[in-house]
DNA sequence: ATCTATGCAAATAATTTGCACAGCA
DNA sequence: TGCTGTGCAAATTATTTGCATAGAT
């Protein structure tokens, strides 16, 4: 799906496209994991100098409304966002060493069906962040939090 | 579970509980839904009118440090804040209409077990914020910000 | 030519930090 | 009394907005 696919797409509905919203969407794109505004504005620059951290936010912002990329609220600090493909997925997110690992949509499914019928609620769970521990992490039985009741681990 | 649970609780342990960690503590635990730091503080100015933002902050951060809040990533916006019951549970979120409903853990117990056995993933997933639409604003069969070009799904 | 998007700068939010003093254990 | 927590003010960080102009269609 090149991006010249979406640049058609979205000229054909009227939507101006410059220079700028192309390296944001294509950085956005090829962008693995999340990245935040400033993130992307670091990589836009390069290719573009003069580019500046407003129209950023306002590309962003518009990229969300014509459904391109999505923000994902990964907890605290900034948000973070990334370039929605066809297909809806999700991610594992482990809490200790950061590894991120990308799941389909399949295995929501019976979570969906189950709020559906029992609670008459239609989630919307487009892109999730799903904190926990990796195997591997999980295997490092670890006592952390053992606090004796001060010094915090930041 | 009265506060004065967690207040010896916490004594024993041998942190320092000043009236401001026992007013925020109390401020959220009876706010309902999620309240952010702006609106814990405006919620405990009537009762210790000098307290300060910078004390908001650091209290709500040392409340999650011993575990008795939680942040809940809604999205955007600032962060927002919960007291955690014993019993971990979720919520779901209409998004037309803002309506909140909680929900137990169970639900999340299947997919839990799912992401253990196909990914070996131990999913953390305290308190969790599901978006979607109410019953009701589903029967709205809504042509909501039906823009120009297309419309999204938020 | 028209109208929207951009750059710039400044405003506003949201959160954190340094420091001297107050107050809990 | 000895630390730790607090208030205050200022520093950061994150995001938004007004306005004149550049630039896409």
């Amino acid at each position: 799906m090149p991006a010249s696919d979406d640049a058609a797409r979205l000229r054909k509905q009227g939507y101006r496209l410059t220079p700028q919203r192309l390296i944001v969407l294509d950085v956005v794109k090829r962008g693995e994991g999340h990245l935040t505004a400033d993130e992307v504005h670091a990589a836009v620059v390069p290719q573009h100098p003069y580019i500046n951290i407003a129209t950023i936010y306002r590309t962003l912002q518009w990229l969300q409304d014509v459904g391109l990329v999505a923000p994902l609220a990964i907890g605290t600090g900034p948000l973070r966002y990334e370039y929605v493909w066809g297909e809806t997925h999700h991610h594992l997110v482990c809490q200790d060493c950061g590894y991120e690992q990308e799941i389909g949509d399949d295995i929501l499914l019976a979570l969906k069906e189950q709020l559906q019928s029992r609670y008459a609620f239609s989630a919307q769970l487009h892109h999730l962040a799903i904190p926990g521990r990796c195997s591997a992490c999980q295997q490092n039985t670890d006592s952390k939090d053992a606090r004796p009741a001060q010094e915090h681990d930041v």
